[in-house]
DNA sequence: TCTGGGGTCCTTTACCGA
DNA sequence: TCTGTCGGTAAAGGACCC
């Protein structure tokens, strides 16, 4: 047992954040090795934005998030590569594969960082420091690709250790330095705030986390709420009492498509909800997975975004149920050939389909569709995207 | 012809029934 | 019966993260 600054008992526990350098690129760079010493970036091609950009990139000011035109402008001879996700996925998975020889307390926090509590496993594998070398060095071996590890007590702190210890290195907090390491830490490293929340503390007065730590709780949660405010006072003080987690349930699934070209077509608009109910129904098919609420969400050309959704009457994962109502969120919009840029369509309040069935009333809607769907499936897996599809996708 | 796609969580507001 | 209120839930939207 350890006594936290807050005089708040704690059982102390080692964790661990691992986090891919430059995921995507790395992957690239690991299979054309000719990219290697060369400014590159992986990202969208027309209206697309840098997914991962190498360091040789980042020289030039070429940051993920940035639009792929300004990279181009930076760097006119960076190369810039097509993502290929089933390859990174792959690749995530091994590494996984990797982390999870450690201890099964692994808990996914995106497809290239990975939170490890190896309490454990010290007894077993060694100090803290050993774990995570011994992890960055299989993963390098293994994977061909770098990786950053961050130790500290808790979740937040570890996360801030790696990003710490970017490119390809290992940065690790004791508890007793925790105060130390977060106080001269400018307000943007906390967790939760982003560009928003940044501006409102700044007009605050508030520049580092030791600024936040010595302002009053009840004032941060009178000015951002109780769950931020709150959450914001505890972390600067390395309070966290987030545990590691593994196997998270998924809690909504959704796909959304920016058009080449804005439109007003509502035709168009009408055939993407229905490509995006398709892709996302198989998705859910796939992992076993029912939905009962759907919302359809629309980008306007200024890139204000609104979302309508409706509750279904059972759960689903059938496209036309799907698509059925998507489209009538869509029209209680009532958009006037509004200007659209992007639209999605996101499936809610998911539950397992065998435990679903059993709720399923006797009035249900025909299931006649799901077998037809689930055939097609099968169909696909084995013979791709483009042996069976709506005669009303197939027409581009 | 700046600004993707996959998510999560939180807050506010509206509404309903007791 | 009318009115207010309270709690729960659904819907919408904002902010954030990678």
């Amino acid at each position: 047992m350890t006594r936290e600054a807050g005089g708040r008992p704690d059982i102390s526990r080692v964790i661990l954040h691992v986090d891919m350098d430059a995921f995507y690129a790395s992957v690239e760079m690991a299979r054309r090795p000719e990219l290697v010493r060369r400014p590159m970036y992986v990202g969208g091609e027309h209206r697309g934005v840098v997914l991962s950009a190498n360091y040789e990139a980042r020289r030039y000011g070429i940051e993920g998030g940035m639009p792929s035109s300004r990279a181009r402008r930076l760097c006119p001879q960076a190369v810039a590569v097509a993502p290929d996700f089933d390859t990174y996925q792959l690749v995530s998975k091994g590494v996984f594969a990797i982390l999870r020889t450690i201890t099964e307390q692994v808990e996914p926090a995106s497809i290239d960082e990975a939170f490890l509590d190896v309490t454990g496993a010290i007894r077993r594998l060694g100090s803290p420091v050993a774990i995570g070398e011994l992890l960055r060095a299989q993963v390098a071996d293994e994977q061909r690709v770098p990786c950053s590890v961050g130790i500290g007590p808790t979740k937040f702190v570890a996360k801030l250790a790696s990003r710490q210890a970017k490119p390809d290195g290992l940065v690790c907090v004791p508890p007793g330095q925790v105060v130390d390491f977060l106080h001269p830490l400018p307000v943007e490293a906390m967790w939760g705030v982003g560009p928003s929340t940044a501006g409102k503390l700044h007009q605050l007065g508030l520049r580092t986390v030791a600024d936040l730590a010595h302002t009053p709780r009840g004032t941060l949660q009178r000015a951002f709420g109780v769950q931020l405010g709150g959450s914001l006072h505890e972390l600067s003080w390395g309070r966290d009492a987030r545990r590691v987690v593994p196997e998270q349930t998924e809690r909504s699934m959704g796909a959304q498509e920016t058009f080449a070209r804005d439109t007003d077509d509502p035709r168009l608009v009408r055939l993407e909800v229905l490509r995006l109910s398709a892709r996302v129904a198989s998705r859910m098919r796939r992992a076993g997975l029912l939905g009962r609420q759907v919302q359809v969400e629309v980008r306007f050309s200024d890139f204000t975004t609104i979302s309508r959704s409706v509750t279904l009457q059972g759960p689903s994962d059938v496209t036309d149920e799907i698509f059925d109502g998507a489209w009538r969120a869509f029209c209680r919009l009532n958009l006037q050939r509004a200007r659209i840029r992007r639209v999605g369509v996101r499936v809610e309040q998911l539950v397992e389909q065998d435990r679903a069935f059993q709720q399923l009333p006797l009035d249900a809607p025909d299931r006649g569709m799901r077998e037809v769907e689930l055939v097609a499936d099968e169909v696909v897996s084995r013979f791709g995207p483009a042996a069976v599809q709506r005669a009303s996708l197939t027409r581009r």
